[in-house]
Formats: C-alpha cells, structure tokens, sequence
DNA sequence: AGGTGTGAACACTTTCACAGCA
DNA sequence: TGCTGTGAAAGTGTTCACACCT
C-alpha cells in the first residue's frame, strides 16, 4: 500500500469520530463529513480513497460501513495493551482518562522509579518499581508505551522500551526523542503548543498596529 | 510579514529548547542545532532567515543572540496571562505543570462548574465558580484559556471565552472546536495519537506479512 | 576555508473539475 | 440527477546547490 501521510491518518481519526456522533441519517456525504471535520468535500473522498472504495455515487457512504472500515483501517478493531511510565501527575491524569479504554486501548502496567509510589493501587493496578520494567514489557506482552516521565529521564526510558522490542511510544516529556527507524513516535508537547499561542497572539497584534489590511 | 507556516513556528520553539542547553560554545551552526532538531541544516537556516539575518557567514550563530531573537519572535519577552476552565484530573495536571511559569506563562485563574470544586485553594489559587468566567477573564485581562472540560462542554466554554474576547486557545477536549476567524486554537488530542500508533502498528505489521522489502 | 542566505528544483498535499456510476 | 472517485492543476513546504561574506 502507499504512504499515508500523518495528516490524512490524523483526519481519518476525526471522521471516526463524527460518525460515531452522527444522527443524520444510515448515509452520509462527503460534504456533510466535510462540514463537521473543518475540510473540504475533495479532501474527505481522497483521503478515503486512499483505502478503498467505501461510497456510493449519487447516495453517499453507509454510515456503519465507513465506521467499520475506518475502525479497521486504524487498527482499532483490536486491543492494544498499553503500559503507562511515569506515575507523576500526568501519568495519574492519563490512567484517570479511561476513555481509551473503550477505544481499546488497556493500561495493563504502571512504572515509576519513585520507591515511595511502587506499591501503590490504581484502581486495581499496582504501580511498579522501574527496575521491572523491560520484564513486565514481555510478559503483558505490551504493544505501546506512554512516556510521562521528566524530560531528562525520557531518553532513556525510550532506550529501554525499544530494546525491549515496543514499536510505538507516545512520549509526553517536553524535549525531542530519537528511536530507530520502524519505531512509531508521537509527541505531545503543551510547551511547543502553548508557544505557538504566543507567536500567534504577538503576531496578530504587530499586524493590529500595522493597520488590520492584510 | 509574510504568512509563517505552522511547522516552522514549531521547530523555531525546538530550536530555543535546544539552544537553551547548548553546552558547545558561544556560536553554533545550522548543522549543529539541525542535528539536534533532527532535521536539516538547511531547514533550519530556511525557518531563520524568514525572520531576518541572525548569522554569520563562515561563523555561525551567535547562541545568546539567536535564543534574544527566538524569544522575541514568539512572543516569549513577555508574561502571558493564562486561565484554565476545568479542574478535573487533566486541570490539575496542568496546573501543577509549573514549567510554563519559567516559560512566562502564568496561569492567573481555575474555573470549574462543579459546585464542590469550587472555593478550593490550589497551591494559592482559588478555584472559582463557572459563573465568574467573563468577568474574571476581563479583570485579569486573560491572554489566553487552557480548556480542559469534557468534550460535550467545550464548544459552549470556547463560545463564551471568544465572546469575552480571547484570542487564543488550548483545547484538550477530544472534540474538534470551532472558533471565528482571527482567534488561534491549538488541540491537544490524545486520542488522535493513540490511534495514529494504532494506525502505524497495525500498517508496519502488515508490511511485515508482506515481506518487509518496501 | 567555512558556513550563511536564498533562488530554483523537487516533493508532497490540497483543491479543482469532471467522467461515470447508482 | 446526485454524489463519488480521480487525474490534473495549484499551492505549500522541503531540499539542493551555490554565490557571497567573514
């Protein structure tokens, strides 16, 4: 299959999710997707036909249908077993969001290299002691690590989770990581975002002060 | 000025990370600071020459000089005045992510609706009732809001907030947002990753079925 | 010599516009 | 007729390659 590219994976997870909430109808058309997903008509029909031919010309696409084949698609019509490193603040906020849990996605381990919190029950997960780490991988047989550790400690967490064989990792530490080439890494970085704001917001007043034209 | 692309405001905040630690002299090349960026020395002279002419031929860049200019170009001279709706285990996570203080983002006021959150003294901060938002937004003169409410409620807070007249805003509501034109919105999805991990393992395994030659 | 700044080439993504099927 | 699927065109972002300055 040819490359997707991350945007168009990204767009598919959004129409995913509008026609979970979809309560038009059994069909839905390219513009009706479009509108919800802030894109245009062409640009939902060529990311979907990408994959395949889902619609029908003159009618629409079967809203359950495309439901089932994005599922597919993302690879979300299995469970993905997660394991959770970091058990600071945001670990503790992202165990809380178990939302991912009905999208399939199960934390099924919590490490932390803080002795004071090992030990500790998460609603009925034990949180373990960092050392456990690359054998816990391999026995709950882990598919993807979270990384909410501090940014210093990150690198090395994510040296160890791929030695031990973990090809995705969403790394949550406020600096850049490096794996290996058929590593999948997502960043989410509230510091580039919030700094972006603030290129926006300086921006936006340099083009006030200079007259609103363009 | 001409229009800056989203990619570039990015590693422009990467490359300020970076120099931040830069342990290797007074001056530093596009080659040096794109190895760390991992990305091109080209690229990197490109997204800087966009906004002027901070190096120097045969030399480099000027480390202090070139973190001033990172720093005014976003928007980062200056203290922004920041409010958080939302008080759940994703606010107080954020809230106690002190590292935007360092940064000059200070979060001024917490929102909740939730009647037996609020009145709560986070580390000096109360936590104020939902009632309050458009006054205190205007008499703490609020720069940019941090939303962090369920994704059903979110399009009515950035409704209300834009109202008031905000101009940027942060949504970790897994729920796409719409706001007018002119006011900057960043997301924060973490579903949209997962399942873009989901995405990836799920496609690399297929490859491997296939022979792993491509 | 060493390393920037930048037009031109290239690659990738989005939009257009329309043929073709239900 | 209505709406998809898709080549071609347009637009955007990245890489190349080299003139030019120190």
């Amino acid at each position: 299959m040819k490359r997707i590219s991350e945007s168009t994976v990204g767009r598919l997870s959004l129409y995913l999710r509008i026609l979970k909430e979809y309560a038009g109808g059994a069909t839905i058309s390219s513009e009706e997707l479009a509108g919800a997903a802030g894109t245009s008509a062409a640009q939902v029909r060529k990311d979907l036909s990408l994959f395949g031919t889902f619609g029908k010309r003159g009618l629409g696409y079967s809203v359950p249908e495309l439901t089932g084949e994005l599922r597919g698609i993302l690879g979300l019509g299995q469970e993905w077993r997660v394991a959770l490193v970091g058990a600071g603040r945001i670990g503790q906020a992202l165990f809380g969001y178990q939302d991912f849990r009905t999208q399939g996605f199960y934390i099924q381990a919590v490490f932390d290299s803080d002795a004071s919190k090992v030990g500790e029950r998460w609603n009925g997960t034990v949180v373990r002691a960092d050392e456990e780490l690359e054998r816990v991988l391999a026995t709950e047989a882990i598919d993807i690590v979270i990384v909410a550790v501090p940014a210093p400690a990150a690198q090395s967490v994510v040296d160890r989770v791929v030695a031990a064989g973990v090809r995705a990792i969403l790394n949550f530490a406020p600096t850049r990581i490096e794996v290996p080439a058929g590593v999948a890494l997502k960043n989410v970085n509230m510091a580039v975002e919030l700094e972006g704001l603030s290129y926006a917001l300086a921006n936006e007043r340099a083009n006030d002060r200079r007259g609103r034209a363009g």
